[in-house]
DNA sequence: ATATAAATTTAGATTTGTCTAAAATTAATA
DNA sequence: TATTAATTTTAGACAAATCTAAATTTATAT
């Protein structure tokens, strides 16, 4: 139905919308997506002709609901590969997201479907991202990032802000990956960085830019 | 490292090859890809460029020992998962050929190893064609078509010649499907159709079109 | 051997997606 | 407000893969 990438553009608006009608502006696609400017006017143009968004010169552009579903059901492929990835196949958190930016485009709603089912019907990526139903609904997940927790209060570690694949190793190497309990048990004044403990044994330190990049619940 | 389009015809040209030396004509080439002559030959100097096959001007082409590897990893890469869509998600003999067209161009040495691994290390696929090992090497089948086997001697469906949807789904609809324990117990001399008793309880007739399109052991 | 047919290659276009450089528009600043 | 800066668009070109129509080469048949 589209190209790759017809669906990588719109994969990429759907995620710079703020859904405050601002329009999507030109160069933030062209960054987000590694190419540049003058390519995404060109492609803009097709995906307007497309009905997939609305486009008014310099003035950025918006996904028509058309545009959004398509965007909506990219990554819902994309995340339910991520966790076949993890979960069956035993790749690790950070090493999913470049495969599954292929196995996203592949075209078969029934395979999607069948691989939903095989799973388990899975809610979230190995990121914590929530991954939307078959027809488009979005749980909003209701997490808070670690430097906002109070101190001495039970959480679990539910996602993270930063996908890099050096944070996530990172966080990988110190034991903090998804569903992991743990609780603040030091803020310290200073610089706010942290001390953990991991399910009520190790105890951790982490910087607040760290922390500040860990969703938990 | 090559795009859809080159592992395509590098896929094409290595089943079309006698390994007589002869040299692979541009239209057979045309009619297994369906595309026309003279997209082939555009693409046959480029592949030629790249040193993956041998080209002389109306004479046919020959794959190198580069060009062979791509075709067969491509070829492992198909028939590794039409294993996991057959044997994981429960797709019909007759589905997965189309799905795995996509999924064969998928670009990761480990995702396929690991695929691999998780499904057992399967040396056949659902249509009983054998899978390269990771190094290219092919055991070959020593199948015999139904139609050349004895009366009363008893065999297993391991595989199929004709491929077609059509054709896998009568199989699979008078339950002649891969590992199926069958015995002839009649010949009919007028049209050679066979007369078949499966698992020893069950008769059915077949044509001999069919009995020539089934592969036992 | 010559004529005809079939296969193959070339020439010239087209589509998709990209790029650079230049022009146009909008935003920022003095 | 006038000038500069940043952003965006246009113009023109290019690579990949394809096509049609015409030219060339090889095969077949009289
Ligand atoms: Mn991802
Ligand atoms: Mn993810
Ligand atoms: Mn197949
Ligand atoms: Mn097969």
């Amino acid at each position: 139905m589209y190209s790759f990438t017809e669906e990588n553009y719109l994969k990429a608006i759907y995620k710079l919308s703020d859904n405050n009608g601002s329009g999507v502006s030109t160069n933030s696609i062209a960054e987000n997506i590694q190419t540049k400017a003058a390519s995404v006017t060109d492609m803009i143009k097709k995906l307007s002709d497309k009905k997939l968004l609305k486009y008014e010169k310099y003035k950025g552009v918006n996904l028509t609901q058309k545009g959004k579903d398509v965007a909506i059901q990219t990554i819902r492929k994309h995340r339910i590969w991520e966790v076949f990835l993890h979960e069956k196949l035993k790749f690790g958190w950070e090493e999913v997201h470049e495969i599954a930016e292929q196995l996203e485009h592949i075209q078969s709603e029934l395979l999607i479907n069948k691989l939903d089912e095989f799973l388990g019907y899975p809610t979230h990526d190995p990121h914590g991202d929530p991954i939307p139903g078959e027809n488009g609904e979005f749980h909003n997940n209701a997490f808070v990032s670690l430097d906002t927790v109070e101190a001495n209060k039970k959480v679990i570690l539910s996602g993270v802000i930063n996908h890099s694949v050096p944070f996530l190793q990172h966080l990988k190497k110190i034991d903090l990956t998804l569903g992991q309990k743990l609780m603040v048990i030091e803020i310290n004044e200073y610089d706010r960085s942290l001390k953990l403990l991991l399910n009520g044994k190790i105890e951790i330190f982490i910087s607040n830019e760290v922390a500040k990049n860990i969703l938990v619940k």
